[in-house]
Formats: C-alpha cells, structure tokens, sequence
DNA sequence: TTCGTTATCGCAAATTTATGCAATAACAGG
DNA sequence: CCTGTTATTGCATAAATTTGCGATAACGAA
C-alpha cells in the first residue's frame, strides 16, 4: 500500500511524467515482497492495461532502477527487480546452480566499498549487486 | 604464444573433445591481453574457420569459463572474456557511464569472500564477479 | 479548459545470448 | 587403419533485452 508514492513525487520532481503505465509497474513492484521477473510484471500490467508493451515495462524498469526505486537481481539468465527499500537494504547471493537466492546485509560489503571509493575514487553500485557462486547445498557436487 | 597449452590437457582430462573451433577460440583469448566480446571472438575465428557458428563460440565460451579458462566481463550490456591467468588474477569495475573497465586486486575481496563461505557455506565466484558503479571521471555528473 | 511542447508509448526490428535437433566428426578400442 | 559411440557442430529458432521512429498523451502555460 505504502511506499511508492514518495517514488511518484521522485519521478515528477525529476521532470519525467506520470503515466498509467509507470503507475501500474509501480504498484505491482511495491505490492509484492520478493522480486519478480520482467515477463511477469508484463503479465500483471496487461491484466489493467491491456495494451502495455514490453517494451515499456523494460524501459519503466530501467528508469527506476536509475531513480534508485527498484533494485535488479540478476538470477540464471534473467533479471529480476524488487522495490528498493531503504529501511530493508539487502543484497544478493545467487546460487549458479539451483538458482537459489539468499540476502545479504549490506554490512558485509561496506567496507569493501569505502576502500573502492577511497582508493579508487569508484563509487561501486552495491544496491544492484549481485554475487553469484554456489550455494551450501550445491557445492559439493561436481556437476557445473 | 603460451598459456593454452594447459587448458587444452584440461579439456581432455576432463573427457571433453578438442576441435579446431575450440582451439581457435583458445587461441583468440590466449593471444590477447585484455577483455573481447563474443562478436569479435566470433568474427576472428571466421577468418580461420569460415563456417563456425555464433552458437558454437558461446558454447565454447560457456565452456571454457565453467572450467575456469577464461573469466567473463559485464560491460555495458555486453559480455566480454579474457584468458583467466593464475599468476594475474584480478577483479573489474566497470564504470556504468562511460563503461571504462578499471581491474582491482582480489585482496580487496578476500575478507568478504571469507565471511560468506564461514557465515553462509556460500561459495562466491569471484573470478567472474563485475563491480558496477561510477568512476572518479563520471560520478560527479547528474546525468544517467 | 484549451493548446503546444515534448516526453513517452506502441510497434517493429535489432541485439545479445541460449537451446533443440539431426548430421558430423573426435577419439578410444579393436 | 577402420569402426562405433557419442560429444560437438551448424542451422534454425527461441528467449531476453534494447532501440529507432512516428503517433500519442502529459502537463505547464495561456
């Protein structure tokens, strides 16, 4: 219910317009816990607006990714996003085989990055990190 | 020159069969020194083997990285491989602007990668793990 | 409320990567 | 060296994501 209205107000004071569509990616994102494909986001948007193409969607994903109001998880070949709360910052552990996906606090990865930023100068995007590997269960295995 | 020599035993003792399209895409990431996408891949083993096909050398690219030969770069929207050195491992951060690829010691990982595998018995793949964000040069933009 | 500007959309097509399948070729054994 | 098994290839196609472009709709100004 909550949370996306602040990200409507982001979007407008930014100059990008409100539209049924953004809305309605904006309302299926906040409305679930997890993350979520493209194509099922798609699939949900049309259920309201039938004529939504996915190309929108890809593009009403990528703005808010850039806005900072979605988060991208990469897990197999696909991309999924989830809302970006801020009270709940987390990243992601993918397991390459089972594709099973664990969070992380983001404690772990802070001072990893003030070195980067430190030494480097390079602000690493760590809210759309994901780290792939294998998984407790699925390391043991030979198998790839 | 060198390098491959190795991953061709590997290939063998692994049960895998060695054909002229895995050798000259062997050959292809072993005589260079940095990063190429699959499209250049594919356009020099052309010249050798006017009849590979693009499939193959994602196959063979998918291959050669399960087996550790060759590590992956995410560069833009892109993939791009380099011949994976035990003697010159390294990670990249890539900047999301301009999409200029700084490489960084896996020193700066080794401490994360020691509490997942403790904490969580998660194994991260750190040879093909790309870190996103913004370099010195673009990060004080406000442009996306 | 109407109008004009221009961001956004839908559609089509391009890009990048992955996959099913029948034909081919590697290579171990005879 | 020949032969059989089966991993690998090429081809065609699918899947996932991005992009160009003309038509449309958001929204600030009149």
């Amino acid at each position: 219910m909550s949370g996306h209205e602040s990200a409507v107000a982001r979007l407008r004071s930014e100059g990008y317009r409100m539209t049924p569509q953004r809305l309605s990616v904006l309302d299926i994102i906040a409305g679930r816990t997890g993350h979520i494909g493209a194509d099922e986001v798609w699939n949900l948007a049309r259920e309201q607006h039938p004529y939504v193409d996915l190309a929108t969607i890809y593009r009403t994903l990528q703005l808010l990714k850039s806005l900072g109001v979605v988060t991208e998880v990469v897990i197999g070949n696909k991309l999924h996003f989830e809302l970006a709360d801020q009270h709940n910052r987390h990243n992601h552990m993918v397991c390459s085989t089972c594709d099973t996906v664990q969070t992380l606090s983001p404690d772990y990865l802070a001072e990893f990055s003030r070195r980067l930023e430190l030494e480097f100068g390079f602000t690493p995007d760590l809210d759309n990190l994901t780290i792939g590997g294998k998984c407790s269960t699925c390391q043991s295995s030979t198998a790839d």
